[in-house]
DNA sequence: GCATCAAACATGTTTAAACAAGTTAAAACA
DNA sequence: TGTTTTAACTTGTTTAAACATGTTTGATGC
């Protein structure tokens, strides 16, 4: 339910132009057209096209106009930019996800875990193993560390659904960012066991390690994702910074 | 040599955080001090701020103030979210780059080429595949194919120093953006004979596929940039939107 | 016919002001 | 003392207007 005017034409463009009413490679309406049409300012509906932008959906052309550059990618897609969690980015594609947790544990970091987690030192956290399905196809190991004094009364049943809808619902959190790394590794024992069974030729995985902070400015999630390399697939649209000459 | 009052302002804050006049999770001055700061209106303030966040440099909590959760990263990552070259990117690690044209040559496109690439049938194209080192070793091998029609006068020479530098200064072409896809695709024997020489124990390389605009709105280069699996390393930071119940 | 210039139109930047909504802390009250 | 209310902050949204800059096009003049 988009509250704001600026998100609410931002949506409005985004279906319009999935859905074609703007041809590919054409300009779409003037600015001052739009503004017409949506009955707003011009600085409200400029936000709305600048994230379009940034979604690489459009380009703006400064006297020009603004050509319509969105095409549908084929896979799979995780999109980069926003986050998701595998359910909602399950349901997108018109997929069915689910979990299975393999291990629920608590701890407090010792020093190695700090060093590759951000936690310091001695934080308690609940440590969870989950397996997450794709149509009853495991493609994603999970490795969660969230920490306990910001998630009270996390138990294996709300982890076997979805940790963030606790979060979010009942905690009322506010997931805000997450700084995100990816890189290429070796697959471990647990990685073959759970996801590989089938495959032996890959000896990779596509990790990524995210550190997920709320509202309240707390990194309360580190989590190593292992990806299957071979379903593997993540979106991005990049944006060159105009000043970038010597 | 920023030429915008708010990309200035974003470049000052932005160089505060990293070198910490403002401290690891302490608030930003607020606006209204900052807006004095600058001796800006509020709104050129808030853009450069937006910045911020969207880089994964500061956090904006509504009735609070601006959270600085900026935390150096370890790793030579690239990052995303813009558009570097492997000379930028080794340049800002403090490294230095060098790369070898293997192959220069020009075709045009056919029915399965056109598939991936994303260019029409018949298409001119160049065609280079390229080697990117950084210090001495081969990291990274690139197949890049330019619209030829929109890149007159590209040769082997301009190949082996900066293609883009040749595109942004000679050409004067302005690159927009770029549309990627992160995979993890299995060596091939080119990868092999030029990158793995050393290590045979990874059989999977990290395969970022781009296509990339100008602003003209057309598509000029299609690349696969092949990654040493051992080396590669993605920076990325995401933002939740608001509005995801249900 | 053709180059030149100016007007019209496109997006880009900046300012100013008003109001909305969330947070904090001091003041007022019981 | 302890609760409530208010006021003074914070960031978030929206409008309006002015000017800058790049592009297109049609009128002008030769």
């Amino acid at each position: 339910m988009p509250k704001s005017i600026y998100e609410t034409i931002y949506k409005d463009l985004k279906q319009k132009i999935e859905t074609n009413v703007f041809a590919y490679q054409e300009l779409l309406p003037s600015e001052n057209t739009l503004v017409q049409t949506y009955n707003c300012s011009r600085n409200t509906l400029r936000r709305a096209v600048s994230r379009l932008v940034t979604d690489g959906y459009v380009q703006t052309m400064q006297g020009k106009g603004v050509r319509n550059i969105y095409q549908p990618i084929a896979q799979t897609a995780f999109t980069i930019g926003e986050i998701e969690t595998f359910r909602e980015s399950a349901a997108r594609n018109g997929h069915h996800a689910s979990t299975k947790v393999l291990l629920f544990t608590e701890f407090a970091i010792n020093e190695k875990q700090s060093l590759y987690t951000g936690f310091p030192v001695g934080t308690d956290i609940y440590y969870i193993q989950r397996l997450h399905y794709l149509d009853a196809m495991p493609l994603i190991l999970n490795h969660n560390y969230f920490l306990k004094e910001a998630i009270p009364g996390l138990t294996k049943e709300i982890a076997e659904n979805s940790a963030y809808q606790y979060l979010e619902q009942t905690l009322h959190m506010t997931i805000v960012n997450s700084k995100r790394v990816m890189t290429v590794e070796k697959i471990t024992q647990i990685d073959e066991k759970y996801l590989l069974k089938d495959i032996q030729d890959y000896n990779c995985m596509a990790v990524i390690s995210s550190q997920t902070y709320n509202s309240d400015g707390v990194m309360f999630e580190y989590t190593q994702s292992r990806h299957r390399p071979d379903y593997f697939c993540f979106y991005d649209n990049a944006v060159r910074k105009s000043n970038r000459q010597t």
